[in-house]
Formats: structure tokens, sequence, C-alpha cells
RNA sequence: GGAGAGAUGGCAGAGCGGUUUAAUGCGGCGGUCUUGAAAACCGUUGUGGGUAAUUCCACCGGGGGUUCGAAUCCCUCUCUCUCCGCCA
């Protein structure tokens, strides 16, 4: 969520800004700052009252103690008039109020001077790439038939038990699974994140804290009987923890990581994109999250780059980084990394991370603040990342790492694993 | 699931209709003292909103009500704790 104070003193420049989404905010902004204008007043007005009514208050209070009831009596019907007129000028405070939160919600975040104009992942600016393209024999398997071939992931068990995009990792597959989440959370706790172990539901306020509500609601499994719905990424819990926090600005940055199972509805995916592993309504997934000062949050988005790099280049799999263009980035973000392996057999691009600066979007929903030795308390940054998410990264690891011998590890999995070839 | 108790400032904990502009303690910050530190003492210490500005307004779990006046009384919701039952 923007601030009003933010769109109040930067109008035009917000108006800008979102445009580079795509996005025609004009409407919206001016109704804000109109409605702001109109509660700043009521506010002023009901206050003016509340204090006359205040006064005569204690007024009253001292007649009765000083015993004289007749005037106090009188004061008491003025009261009556006063407390009417407040009643009025609350209530249409309280209508202002809701109706600026109602357009401050619909505008997404803005975009930061360096997201490239765009309408579509087509453009998408690639900034880095990485590692060499396997090439493949002509007998080279696309990963849904290597996974029945080693009996490691099996999809129809998972439809049986419960339906399609949620598949079953056996043996040599299901350890590959441990072994990667493993290996993914010992490199974040190893430069300083916090390892945390959420809960994967989620109420309401969490769910509007990090944006997913109230907009995105369908993308969300729903509990209706509790009303508390499944997360799309640790995202929404882990940076909940600090919703409505005051930091100080010795405890910044916050880093955190979690692993947690992700559950996504991915209503309206259909056809050759949703097959095998690339798109499932159930995955795995380390997350991680800082908390940072707005001077310094976009180097912690590098260094946060820099961290999914040396996943990947650990892991042998070539990928590239792209920098989103408006029209690919989310909602909420202000600049966004995705990273993509490539998958040989598919000859595919394969989106395995995400990387965002949110600046104060999320802070102001969450109420995430931090103080600086002097001064108000102000909006702190959030950032975060996939690191990694699973399923493409198994799909790649076996489709280019496909052997007459089996499946080759790669060499830094290998101690957690246990094996260095699935056959 | 049954019964009971409770929700107050960073924490602990008073207050139960008008000396509350929320006591007191701890913690935090500033100062005095000290070579430095500790102790002691003094001062200070929440959030949001409004205004040109102020002795301005709101907030004692959320919402509603009674009253001239509510942290305090009533209703309601949510949550927490204790005991019992069930259970990984």
């Amino acid at each position: 969520m923007l601030s009003i104070n933010y769109i109040r003193e930067n109008k035009e420049e917000a108006i800008e800004r979102l445009a580079v989404k795509n996005f025609d905010a004009r409407e919206l902004i001016e109704q804000a700052i109109s409605i702001d204008e109109a509660r700043r007043k009521t506010q002023n007005e009901m206050d003016t009252l509340l204090n006359a009514s205040n006064q005569l208050a204690k007024q009253i209070g001292d007649l009765f103690k000083a015993g004289k009831a007749a005037e106090a009596n009188d004061l008491k019907n003025k009261s009556g008039a006063l407390k009417e007129e407040t009643a009025t000028l609350k209530n249409r405070l309280d209508e202002l109020e809701k109706e600026q939160t109602d357009i401050l919600i619909k505008l997404p975040n803005t975009p930061h001077s360096s997201v490239p104009k765009g309408k579509t992942a087509n453009e998408n600016i690639n900034v880095y790439e990485w590692g060499e393209i396997p090439v493949l024999g002509a007998d080279a398997k696309p990963h849904w038939e290597l996974t029945s071939q080693y009996d490691i992931i099996d999809f129809e068990l998972g439809n049986k038990l419960t339906g399609a995009g949620f598949p079953v990792y056996k043996g040599k597959g299901a350890k590959l699974q441990r072994a990667l989440i493993n290996f993914f959370l010992d490199k974040a706790t190893a430069v300083g994140y916090k390892e945390i172990q959420p809960p994967i539901l989620v109420n309401e306020a969490s769910g509007f804290g990090t944006g997913q509500l109230p907009d995105k609601e369908g993308q969300m499994y729903h509990v209706g009987m509790d009303n508390l719905y499944l997360i799309p990424t640790a995202e929404v819990p882990v940076t909940n923890i600090l919703r409505d926090v005051i930091l100080r600005e010795d405890e910044l940055p916050v880093k955190m990581t979690a692993y947690t199972p992700c559950f996504r509805r991915e209503a309206g995916s259909y056809g050759k994109d949703v097959r095998g592993l690339n798109r499932l309504h159930q995955f795995d997934k380390v997350e991680i999250v800082q908390v940072q000062h707005p001077d310094r949050s976009y180097d912690t988005l590098e260094e946060m780059k820099e961290h999914v790099s040396g996943l990947l280049k650990a892991l042998e799999l070539p990928f590239r980084i792209l920098r989103l263009c408006g029209g690919d980035m989310s909602f909420a973000s202000a600049l966004t990394f995705d990273f993509e392996v490539y998958s040989a057999a598919q000859q595919k691009w394969l989106e395995v991370s995400s990387v965002s600066n949110f600046e104060t979007f999320q802070a102001n929903r969450l109420k995430l603040r931090f103080r600086e030795k002097e001064g108000k308390p102000q909006a702190a940054h959030t950032l975060n990342g996939s690191a990694l998410a699973l399923p493409r990264i198994v799909a790649a690891l076996l489709e280019n790492n496909q052997t007459d011998l089996g499946i080759k590890i790669p060499k830094v999995l290998i101690p957690y694993t246990g094996f260095d070839y699935i056959d």
C-alpha cells in the first residue's frame, strides 16, 4: 500500500511511475487526494467538538461536587446537542477513512526507476547468464519420463490421493527433496539468515499484510470452517512475524529463512506448461526474507541476488537473471529479478526464483516500522526471494544430468543425498 | 468438547464511574558523580491523527451500548490461561 502522504506530496511522480506498470492511476489518485482533504477537514471539526464536550463534562463534574445541581443540569442539555453533532462527524470520518483505504489498496506499488517499460514477459531484460547449455543426445527424455523410469516421482499416485498437481515423491526422489531443502537452509543460515518454521495456515490479517488479500483470494486454498488460508509462499507467515512491530535501527537488517510447502490453486493454468513438475498445486520452497533500512535495501537486493546465483552455480545448473518489465511485475513489488534455469530436454527456461524489493509497500500494510535514534518511527523496506523453489530445480537436474548410468547428482548434494546417481 | 478465570504502556503489575493528563517497579534514553565502569541520585520515556500553532483529538484485546463523564458498568465477538475429557 502506498502511503497517502507520499501520494499527496508526489502526485505526478506516482502517476508516471505506475504508468510503467501499465496502470492508469490518475483517477484513483485524484480521488484519494480529495477524500484525504475531506477527511482532514472532518477530523479537525470533530476534534474541536470533542474538546468542547470534554470541557463541559469537567465543568459538570465540578458543579456536582460543589453541590450546584441545577447549574449542572443546564449544562447537561448543552452536552446532548454536542454529542449528536459529534456522532454525525464520526460516522462521516469512518466512511471517509474506509473509502480512502479502499482506494489505496487498489494501487500497485510504484516500480523502481530501473524497471523497464513493457507489457509481457518478452520485454524482460536479460541481465546475466551463467553456465553452458547442455547438448543432449537424441534419446534424451523430459523429466516426466525420467521420474517414472526411475520411479522417483509418481504423478498418477498423487492424482489418486488428492488430484492433479500433487505428486508423490518416492525413494531417491523423496531423499533428493530432503537433500535440496537441507542444502538450501544450510546455505542461508551460513550467511546469517535465522531459520524459521512458520505455520503453513495463516489468518486474514496475515494475508492482507503481504498483499495476497483481498485481491488474490482465488490464488490461495481457503479453509472455510476456520477462515484460514494455506500459504502460497513462506513469505506470508515469515514477513508477518514483524507485523505491528517497531524495530530499533540497530536490529536491521532482519534476515530470516524458512522451508515450507507452498499451496497454489493456479486457477486458469492449463496446457503443456503444467506438464510434470512445471506447475504444481503443492511444492516445496526455501524462502529468504530481509527487512532493511530504506537507504540500504537495494544493496540488500543485490546481496540476495548473489546468494541465489551462488546456489545455482553450486548445483551446476545453467541459468539467467531477468530484470522484470513493468507489465510482468507483481502488484506489490518495486523491483524484481527472476531466475530461470535451462531444462535441456524440454529446451525451456524455467523460473525457479524471484527476488524482489517491496520497499515500503508491504511495511505500510503490515505496520512494520523502525525507529532511528531521533525522530518518528518510519516504514522499513521488505525484500524476499526464493532460494529456491524445488520442483523446477529437480526438473532441470533430472533432464540436464541424465546419463547412461542414471541421473548424476551434483557434487555439493552428495553429502546430503548419500548417493551420487539415481539409477 | 465441558467448566472456570482473564486480556491495561517494551515487560511486570495497580486502578473497578469524575484528584487517571493510567500509580508503582523493572527495562530503555539523557544527566550528575567517577580515571572508566558499577552503584546511587535527578530527569525523561507509547502509537496514530489534526492544526499556522497550542493547555488539540483518539487509543487500556475488537465492535456496540448506558452516562453530562467509562480502563472502570452492560451486551457481543475474538483471543489467552487453568482444570477435566479426548489425542500426536
